[in-house]
DNA sequence: GGCGGACTTAACCCCTACGTCAAGGTTATA
DNA sequence: TATAACCTTGACGTAGGGGTTAAGTCCGCC
């Protein structure tokens, strides 16, 4: 949190997280981003963190297609994990960062599971593309023989 | 197009399908399927073929997360390459059977395409998630170790 | 042949995840 | 200080549906 960050306006971040500006304002509005600090004028300055945590939710809406409500569960629970690991003094109570861990290691064996379920399908379709493929490079060639056949006859 | 096949009601292809009858409605509005044959009364009567183009969308849709615009082409696509199947006989022009086929395998193409890369991301993201798995798991038993001194000291 | 319950119809608004202007304020550069 | 480039909020539009409802249809049973 040190004042001498990097701060970034808003058309650079979309432009490095390749998602809109519009995306970027609409997540803050649904808190998947915590509302970023602001220059006099009122421009949105982000930070780092703020890139990373945009490209996370992309690669999550992407890969596994889930809603935003569901990306804001698993991205929180990941800020949780990052500040268990920044403030590495027990101040909080041991009790309570159990509490938190747990949490978060369930939040990533659903994520896991979901991970794993998807592959399987993905690979299924991809043996029947390919096989698929094999069927229709078949049936071309033989209609290029014919049609050479035809070619002849016309000769 | 024989006259003797099973024809269904809406609500068992919505049931067999696990999509809702709105959203059978709303695929025939979108031009996904076909408008149906009707009864007297109006009702929609559906044939096997359009069970099975529901459940190919509904893949589509649920594993490379596209739009229903490229979802219809890939069906039509299919659609074709089943025609080519069925009607073995040359009537329909060699040429514009060959153009039908090298469309077909196009989209096929693009969609293995798609599918290959999301196989892949998905892989990395799988390794990414045991990865941070193990380390939560030790994590967790540091937190326990540490409670357990902590107990000790009390007693 | 007529009744009741299950089924279907089109129509309407609601939702998510943004896209697309519009009208105006801010910042940087000349 | 002017002007381009960037940003602000707000409002409306779109895709892909979900929920609900009033009204019409089908079908088995008496």
């Amino acid at each position: 949190m040190s004042e001498s960050e990097a701060y970034l306006q808003i058309g650079e971040v979309a432009e490095r997280t390749g998602v809109t500006q519009r995306t970027l304002r609409f997540y803050e509005e649904k808190g998947l981003l915590k509302p970023p600090s602001r220059m006099d004028g009122g421009f949105r300055l982000y930070s780092e963190d703020d890139v990373k945590r945009v490209k996370q939710i992309r690669r999550l809406q992407d890969l596994l297609g889930i809603s935003l409500a569901d990306i804001k569960d698993m991205v929180d629970a990941g800020e949780i994990l990052r500040e268990l690991k920044a403030q590495y003094r027990p101040e909080a109570g041991i009790a309570e960062k159990k509490r938190q861990l747990e949490r978060a290691i369930e939040v990533v064996h659903a994520q896991y599971a979901i991970v794993k379920q998807k592959t399987e399908q993905m690979a299924e379709m991809k043996a029947q593309l390919e096989e698929r493929l094999k069927t229709f490079e078949r049936w071309r060639k033989e209609l290029e023989q014919l049609d050479e056949k035809a070619a002849v006859a016309l000769s």
